[in-house]
RNA sequence: GUGAGAUUAGCUCAGCUGGUUAGAGCACUGGUUUGUGGUGCCGGGGGUCGCGGGUUCGAAUCCCGUAUCUCACCCCA
């Protein structure tokens, strides 16, 4: 007697995707994948697996996402490689390992993906999930960035997604820093009065305290200085500018000054589209600006937005157009049908979707077989087509009929 | 990583305070006076009650552990 031991499941957190699962999945990434193309974007595939310096050096060492949520491990060779966490770092690897940072000029590219993080799943967070982003590399402009809001817009308009667009600025070289400086000395001063997550903050990540949920520390941080009044002369007209163009451009937007990307590399634009409708996951597109990102990778100092877009999160609020039904469905009503149905069928696949049902039964039943496949046409063999060498087809659809010689099917 | 809830058929879920062969709807499948469907009628298959222990004469039901999912925190797409 055989004994099942222990059944094997897929990993926690990984999902197969399949059936209409797959149909939302693939639809997004052909209209996503459209929407790019008009922009001048190129696809662009890099590796999922990547030296584990590369995410340090471009995510940060102080992000959540390299600090521990990295699928780290040491391969075959004595490499120290991980899965990769999101995308923008490979794409920008891959940019300057191809000398496009010499070559100048601008480039721009789309890719898609899997991305891993070992974090504990919940609707809307996978340890495995799917991003499509988008890098432009070479355009200092800051109408670029707007660009990239708009494309995103119009991938969610597209899919008819609502959203939420949250901006923010996070400054440059020149003028963020001082304001860290600043901000940090102000959370300093009232360090007995925040909470334990704040005072770790100060030290990882101390823009994020200005949004940390505790009511105790948003009274402290009520006089906190505002990123947005500490922006340098540049970056500041760039954001006006950018608000001038969304506006120009029928796109609504939020100020957000709490706004932070969690990745290092960012600077100046920062945006994420927000979605109310897919519980506390709620971010469901995110980019911004990261100027420095290439230098900081040895390349040549190159000006690139991007963005990248949670693909899982999309899923269940892409809104799917109705499929047109199409193909054959064929049958036969007698066995000695079959092969000739089969014979036909196999011209047919030539051009068209067929589905066949290798037992013969009546017409009735066929035609339920045939609705059941989803098809827009059945087409069936029973012993008077067999005799005259015709074929019965109905047009599901408008309910017509007609019986051809099968010369003509 | 922390806290809370859930887990019964392919899916959505019933199953009261432990008591004989665990149910429904949908789905699947077969038949339906024998060549006209998606929405008729009758039947059928399918359940290690997440997994592993324990308490009990007896556990889907109570207790412990564990896995997974969900929610919140954290973080992010």
């Amino acid at each position: 007697m055989i004994r099942r031991k222990l059944m094997i499941s897929s990993l926690r957190g990984m999902n197969d995707i399949l059936s209409e699962d797959y149909e939302r999945f693939t639809y997004f990434i052909n209209t996503a994948t459209k929407i790019a193309g008009r922009y001048g974007f190129h696809f662009i595939e890099t590796p999922l697996l990547e030296e584990t310096s590369l995410f340090k050096r471009s995510v940060g060492e102080s992000s959540d996402i390299v600090g521990k949520e990295m699928y780290q491990f040491i391969d075959k060779g004595d490499n120290d490689v991980c899965l990769r966490p999101e995308g923008t770092a490979g794409v920008v690897r891959a940019f300057i390992q191809k000398k496009l940072d010499r070559a100048g000029g601008i480039h721009r590219f789309f890719y898609h993906g899997a991305m891993f993080r070992y974090e504990r799943p919940q609707k809307g967070r996978l340890r495995q999930f799917h991003q499509f982003g988008v890098e432009s590399f070479g355009v200092e402009s800051v109408y670029e960035d707007a660009a990239m809001i708009m494309m995103v817009s119009d991938i969610l308009e597209t899919l008819g997604i609502g959203y939420r667009l949250q901006l923010n600025s996070l400054g440059c070289k020149e003028c963020m820093p001082p304001y860290r400086n600043k901000l940090v000395k102000f959370v300093k001063e009232c360090e007995e009065g925040i909470c334990e997550d704040c005072i770790r903050r100060v030290d990882t990540n101390p823009i994020r305290v200005l949004d940390c949920k505790n009511g105790s520390c948003q009274e402290l941080y009520v006089g906190a200085p505002k990123l947005l009044h500490h922006l340098c002369e540049s970056c500041e007209s760039d954001f006006n500018t950018l608000k001038k163009i969304l506006n120009d451009n029928k796109i609504e937007y939020e100020i957000n000054t709490n706004l932070v990307r969690g990745l290092d590399y960012y600077s100046k634009t920062a945006f994420e589209f927000v979605s109310d409708d897919i519980g506390s996951q709620s971010a469901i597109a995110g980019g911004g600006r990261y100027d420095r990102l290439v230098e900081f990778l040895d390349g040549r100092p190159t000006p690139a937005v991007g963005f990248a877009m949670g693909i899982e999160r999309l899923m269940e609020l892409i809104k799917m157009p109705q499929a047109a039904k199409k193909g054959y469905y064929m049958g036969a009503m007698d066995d000695e049908c079959v092969d000739t149905v089969v014979q036909i069928a196999h011209k047919k696949r030539k051009t068209d979707t067929v589905i066949i049902d290798y037992k013969s039964k009546n017409l009735k039943n066929h035609l339920k077989a045939a609705d059941k496949a989803g098809v827009k046409y059945c087409a069936v063999i029973g012993s008077n087509e067999m005799k005259d060498k015709t074929i019965w087809i109905k047009n599901l659809e408008d309910k017509t009929e007609n019986t051809i010689p099968i010369m003509e099917f």
